[in-house]
Order: structure tokens, then sequence, then C-alpha cells
DNA sequence: ATGAAAGCGCTAACAC
DNA sequence: GTGTTAGCGCTTTCAT
């Protein structure tokens, strides 16, 4: 059996109150005392209980993470930057993948709960906000990255992703092109990127369809085969505004597949700047979101609510850059 | 504050008892009752202590993950599986990225016991045996997922590393190449491999070098740095067998820097077939470690594990699959 | 400077 | 069928 906080006393000779006090480095105990105790915690290889001590109302030093996918290397790369600061705060995390999934959000939501997270990130779509919302009257300790939700009161770090879009188009345009496509899921932020893509092509005075057509999963595969319907319309497109990199590669793909070149046929701009961007052939013009300053800061602001520091709320709004490769060129008609 | 069995019980006019009995669907309560207690739960949004019925010696339903890095796309792919079949029977993950650090291997194992894991699955590198043995001396229900450690007895699921390499060289050697370099970081599995590709070119009678310079990170720049120097050598291999899919690339991007064309001038081939592996261009040939059914298996071997289940602890030995895409041609001398 | 004891929320005998 | 009660391992007053 693990030795408790019972067989230290017993040994050390002292009452399990003075154990818990050199655990904690609380009260008072002299120095004596505090050296033989630690040494008898040493000898038993004594690990206090986690769980004991959350139930007497102490943390659990888990946070928990929500995100979309895990095998997104956007989401697994937000993932990785908020452990590493976790980390050093001294606290693990658990993460749950939602697949956008509203009744998979709703119920990992309620696990993280029963296990009493000290605090949750939310990183997930919620095209749902019910769930957001309850987390926040229930005053569970909140952050939210990599999404905006204008009508709650909670703390956020995402990225401007209605400038990221506009950039992305303005790139192209700059650059020649008046036949821009766009390629996204419908996701809160994508809805955002395209408005900064309408407002760039309306500035420049450029008509711009008033529907599109969406793809269901953020994914290469969907990526590909919109892109093959949309390179095959007669009035075929000269660029691609995809809304991440794994659509953006899709499109790539498809247009590999029907002999276009790159970009002399066809320019391809993404979205995140994952490390595959730079990987790719031709490497990929994206939008680059700065993800481990991201996750350092959500788990900041998480911090603060969870130590329950009087403060006010806050918009973490990080710029995008747009990061110019080799899958953009000029269009030359 | 947020209800506790007491609140429920009070509210339904029954002892905590009798409600701990409904939330456990324990002993013998009737309809009414139940059905009554049931109600009161759901009005008061009661949701059971985890943590407090953990103490009680029940489970915690979490289980430890500990990877090298959650942003390698190999690992984030075996996370994502694991996580899954987690899910499906009732258990959340708790991941940590140890950067194949030994010491951080040993921290995170200790808080992971510390917070009273019912088990935990090893992926990491784990150069240094000795806290994996003291997880299986202190009966920790422990497995092992993508690394074989022949002198334990744990619960194993891996690739067959020795294959893999014996089958990408091979491949190599029929397509005519007799100059074949190998990128690799120093770790069991890719000596494994390394065996693999040695023994290969041994039985093709092709002499090989008794010493291999090592990768000092299994990243995309490490794998370019190498490839960089193997290919400015007087005697310039025509092939290069890189140990993973990043190393690969790595390898591609130095190749085409020094104008060398894929797969006409030098011939590439990785290890792992990450989704990445379609997608750059030329697309990669790799031998493909059936992720999702590696991850499966291991939580079904830790589950048996953590349930106690009188029976022999395997090792599940998958095998790897050569996937031959344009990387790789045919050597012209 | 140290210890006794109450209590955190729940489970599991054991009574009734 | 349902309730009483003794823990689980730890923290925290409050005495001493």
């Amino acid at each position: 059996m693990k030795p408790t906080i019972y067989d230290v006393a017993r040994e050390a000779g002292v009452s399990i109150a003075t154990v818990s006090k050199v655990i904690n480095n609380t009260g008072r105990i002299s120095e004596k005392t505090k050296e033989n105790v630690l040494n008898i915690m040493k000898q038993l290889n004594y690990q206090p209980s986690v769980v004991a001590s959350a139930l007497t109302g102490k943390s659990t030093y888990t946070i928990g993470l929500m995100i979309p996918d895990l095998a997104n290397p956007f989401f697994s790369g937000i993932a990785r930057s908020i452990e590493d600061r976790a980390h050093v705060l001294g606290y693990n995390l658990v993460i749950c993948s939602s697949d956008y999934d509203s009744a998979k959000e709703a119920k990992y939501i309620s696990l993280l709960l029963q296990k009493s997270v000290d605090g949750i990130i939310l990183a997930s779509g919620f095209e749902n906000i019910e769930t957001v919302k309850d987390l926040i009257k229930q005053k569970v300790p909140t952050a939210i990255i990599a999404r905006e939700i204008p009508s709650l009161e909670v703390d956020t770090v995402a990225v401007d992703d209605f400038l990221g879009g506009y950039q992305a188009t303005s790139h192209l345009l700059a650059l020649g092109h008046t036949n821009i496509a766009i390629i996204a899921r419908d996701l809160w932020s994508n809805r955002e990127r395209m408005r900064g893509y309408r407002q760039a092509l309306e500035e420049a005075g450029i008509a711009y369809p008033s529907e599109v057509e969406y793809v269901s999963e953020s994914d290469v595969e969907s990526g590909k085969q919109l892109a093959e319907q949309i390179l095959q319309q007669k009035n075929r497109p000269t660029a691609i505004f995809a809304c991440n990199d794994l659509l953006a590669m899709g499109a790539i793909q498809a247009a590999r597949e029907q002999a276009l070149s790159i970009p002399r046929d066809l320019s391809v701009v993404g979205f995140d700047n994952t490390v595959w961007a730079s990987v790719t052939d031709p490497p990929l013009t994206t939008v680059a979101q700065p993800i481990r300053d991201m996750g350092t800061q959500v788990m900041n602001l998480l911090m603060q609510e969870i130590n329950g520091q009087k403060r006010h709320r806050q918009r973490v709004v990080l710029l995008p850059e747009l990061i110019v490769r080799d899958s953009t060129a000029r269009y030359e008609s």
C-alpha cells in the first residue's frame, strides 16, 4: 500500500498535523522536526495524495483543455504551448477533443467539472454558446483561446481573424488577382476571416459571391474536394484563400492533379502557419497565428481567474502576420 | 456552492446512503424513491464529485499519457487515438510531453501518481528505464506504446521497427540504390530501424558505415541540417532513409536547396506515414505505422491491467507497411 | 512548537 | 428498502 500521512507521522513520532505542516510549509515547526519528517518522507517514498488534499478544498492542480481535434497541427501546437505554461505553474492538462460536436462538448465539460478541475480552457468551436454561458454562471474559472465570443464576459485570447482574412486577400489583390475563391468551414473564426476577405474585395471594387460553399471538415481531403470543384468552374479563379493550412494543402493537391502549376497557374494562401506550411512544395504563403504566445497568454489569464484576483476580464487580440512564401505570385493574364 | 450528496438527500427526504445507491445503481431501492432522487438530482443540477468518490477507493477515471512531444504529428495522432478509445471506456487523458528528457519523465510520473491516475501509458523514449521499472514494481497499471522494453514484463504495443527499417532499405535497394544514407535520432526504436537497415544492406552485400552521425532533435530543421551535410560529401548518397517523416521532409528541403530533384537525383523514404506524408511534394514514400490501431490496442491492454484481470501480459507487435509514393525512384547511374 | 479533532463528499458494511 | 456510521487521506482551527 502507498504510505499515507499517518505512516510518516508514526515513523517520525509526530502527529499528522505536524506532517501536514511540513508538507505545505505552513505553521511553525522547528527546523529539527521538520528535517526529521522530511527524511522519513523520503525514506518511505511518501507522496501526498492530491485527491485527498483536493477534497479538503484545495486545488486539483489540473486544468481542462477542450479543443476540436488534437490531431490537427494547429490545435496540437496550441495544446503544447498551453501545456508548457501550465507545467511551469504546477498544473497538468486533461485534454478533450470535441470534433466540433456540441454534444461532446457538453459531455466533456460535465466530466471535467465532476473531476473538479481548477479551470477550463476552451479552444473548441462552440457553435452552441449555452454550455459556455453555464460555465461562466457557475463561476468556473474559464478562458477562451482562438475564438471570440463577443456577448460573453470571459477572458479571451485570439487573433484578429478579420484582419487575417483582409491581409490574405489584400496580398492576392496586390498581386493582380481579381478572381479569388475562398475555402472555409462554417465556423465563427472563419466567418470573421471571410468578412475580412469581403472587405478587401469590396475596397478593391470587386464583386464577391454573396453565398459561398462551405466545407464540412477542416482537413486536407475536404479542401481538396472543394478545390477540385472550384477549379473546374468555367470561370476558374486564379487564386484561392483557404482558411487554414490543411485546406490550403488540399487545394494544392487538387491543383496538382489538374496539372496546374503553383503559383504560376494558381496562387494559394493558407492560415495558421503551422510547421507544415514551410515544408510543402511550394512553401505556403499563409497568415501566421502566434501559437506559443497565445498559449502562454490564455494560461496566464486563466491563472488570474483561478487565483480569484479581483480585476477586469480581458480580451487579448493578437495581430496575425502574413508570411509570404512561394505559393503566391503575380497574376499574368 | 455546488450541491453535495447531502443536499439532494435532504431535498429528497432520504439518507445519503440511498442517494449513493441510486447514483451507483447498487443495492436495492424502490423504483419510486429512485425516480424521486433522480429528479431532485436533475433539479439541483447535482454532479457527484469524482474526487470524493476516488478518495473512498474508487477510480479517478483518468489515465496519464506520457509522450515525447504533443506537437509532433505522429504523437498527437497516437494521443488522439488513445483519447478516443479512453473516452468510450469512460476515461479522460492527462497528457504530458517529456521532450525525451528523463528528468521531466520522472517528474511527470510522480505528479500523475500523486493525482492517483488509474493507469499510465508510456509513449516516451525512456532511455532511462528505472522510472518505468519503479512503476511496475509499485503495481501501477502501465502499458507502453511505440517502444519495446525487452527486459520488462509490461504490456506493450509497438510496430516491428526492425522490419520497418528493413522494408525501407530493401525498397531502395530494389530500385538499384547502393549508396544509402540514414538519418535518425539516437532512440531505441531508431536503433531497431537501423538494425533493419543494416541487415538489408548486409544481405545485399553492401558495406555500411559502422558509425553514423545522429541528429539531436527529431524535427524538420535537424533533418535538413544533417542532410545538407550528407549531400555535400564527396561520395554523395543517391538515397536517404529518414527515421521519421519530419526528418524526411528536412532531407527533401535540403535537397531542394541544393537544386537536387527528388526523386530523380535523390530518393527519400520516411517513417510513420503521418497525414503529412501524402501532402509534401513529392508525396513521401514512407513506412506506415497503424496509429489508430495502436492507440486502441494499448488502451485495451491498459484496461485489462486496471481491472486486475488475471492474465499473461502481452507484447503486441504490429507490422509496418511500406507505402510507396513519389519520393523514391530507380537509380539511374 | 505541536497535537486533537472536526470535516471535505462519498462509499460500503451493517443494522433495522 | 432504507438509514447509521465508520472511514478514505488530508487541512485547518484551536488548544496546549
